[in-house]
DNA sequence: GTTTTAAATTATGCATACAATTTAATCTTC
DNA sequence: GAAGATTAAATTGTATGCATAATTTAAAAC
């Protein structure tokens, strides 16, 4: 079972409909930060790099702009959306919470199976911790909670998740992990697989939930950081 | 304040970008049952209707299908998405738990004066109830689930909130409540008013998630009925 | 009379063309 | 030389056109 209707990320293969494809190749540059928050999105030079017509890109604009990763400003193009301090402390609770709900869902439908593949990708991921490769372990950690939504098996939950997770990763790529925040987060997911593994889905939503806390406030630290850097020099 | 970014519903006034206005009338026709599940949608007829070109048409049905009000299939159109029981089953759960911190947040932060607005709301909406007045008591019912969602002043919890409630509205459409769901349902928000009168929000957490459990057995019900009476004959 | 097959119609996907608005660049004018 | 107005370029919004894939219709075969 894939974790959601619509795809949660990157490369969009190469499958039949041109807007959905350009959706996903664009949502990629977002997200490896080709395009960062603020920056116009010119029509014209995208399309040439994408070597498509301007109704496809439109299209893939629109359906972007309901997943609120860009603004379009009426007669003046689309710009990749900027996350605020308070955009964070906004997506942080509401990630929770859905990530409670899919913990405590995924006790109750997970199998030995799945556990067991949760195990693995916790354990690589550990290694990348130790080793301090920061982008494989973002890339097993991502797996991790994509897993969880899966085995809980509602596709609904996992769309939503998915939106969601994107615009957060956003986030991700500006403030990058403090190593305190690192080692601790890397303690959380001990518990995390202690608690999926026990079937305990109440114990597993309120790890998830403080997982979700503490990573925001680190997150939030450094987009603040970069706020108040900026906007004097803006003003 | 607005409930979300992209707003939440029916019709879309008059504004700039067509495309919106155009998602606000499908949006509508949709919730309306002008337009109902498993039906295709002709470019050209909606076109017609709605006095405008293709382009921002196909521009808006990109956006509804992100949605999830619609499923586009490559080469054969648009067809309004049907809920299953099983659709209803997923989306509930997720429902309860978005309303649930909605819930809480909103009893930390309302306002004496928006409690007001709520008690106003809710003895309207009584009285609609007492007069069996179906159409008019809905409406009351959503705003007040809207105001609830407004006073916890979190847009991204707003916005994904507005988003599966047209979902769900789609499917309350199709099942007409039972009296004796509706008696309880008004009862439970009886509990919603004293729970946020006495900014009480595990309580109010609380009721708001069993409130959502139970509305969703009963649309189940119906959803069912309908099921097993129509796939034998499609069959 | 039913099924198969082929042509014609229709609908969709993408590209292009035109209109309207915004951005910039140039030219006045003080 | 700077501020404002005017015009030109560029960008976006909408409409139209062409190519391709579906669907329907009608004809032919069984």
């Amino acid at each position: 079972m894939t974790l959601s209707a619509k795809d949660s990320g990157l490369p969009t293969g190469s499958g039949s409909p041109l807007h959905e494809e350009v959706v996903g190749r664009i949502r990629g540059m977002i997200l490896v930060g080709e395009l960062l928050g603020g920056q116009r999105v010119p029509e014209k030079r995208l399309c040439e790099q994408l070597a498509i017509s301007r109704t496809p890109l439109r299209e893939a604009l629109k359906v972007l702009a309901s997943e609120n990763l860009l603004v379009l400003l009426p007669n003046r193009g689309a710009r990749v959306a900027v996350l605020t301090a308070g955009d964070v402390d906004e997506m942080f609770p509401v990630m929770g919470t859905l990530e409670g709900l899919a913990g405590e869902i995924a006790c109750q439908r997970i199998s030995d199976i799945e556990i067991d593949e949760v195990r693995a990708l916790h354990y690589q991921m550990a290694s990348h911790h130790k080793r301090q490769e920061l982008g494989e372990y973002f890339e097993l950690n991502q797996r991790i909670h994509g897993k969880i939504f899966e085995a809980a098996g509602n596709e609904t939950l996992g769309s939503i998740y998915a939106t969601l997770a994107l615009r957060i990763r956003m986030a991700r790529y500006q403030a990058n992990l403090s190593h305190k925040r690192w080692n601790q987060a890397m303690a959380e997911h001990e518990e995390i697989l202690e608690a999926l593994s026990g079937r305990d889905g109440p114990r597993l939503a309120r790890i998830l939930k403080t997982h979700l806390e503490n990573t925001c406030e680190s997150v939030k630290e450094v987009i603040h950081a970069s706020e108040v850097e900026d906007s004097p020099a803006n003003a």
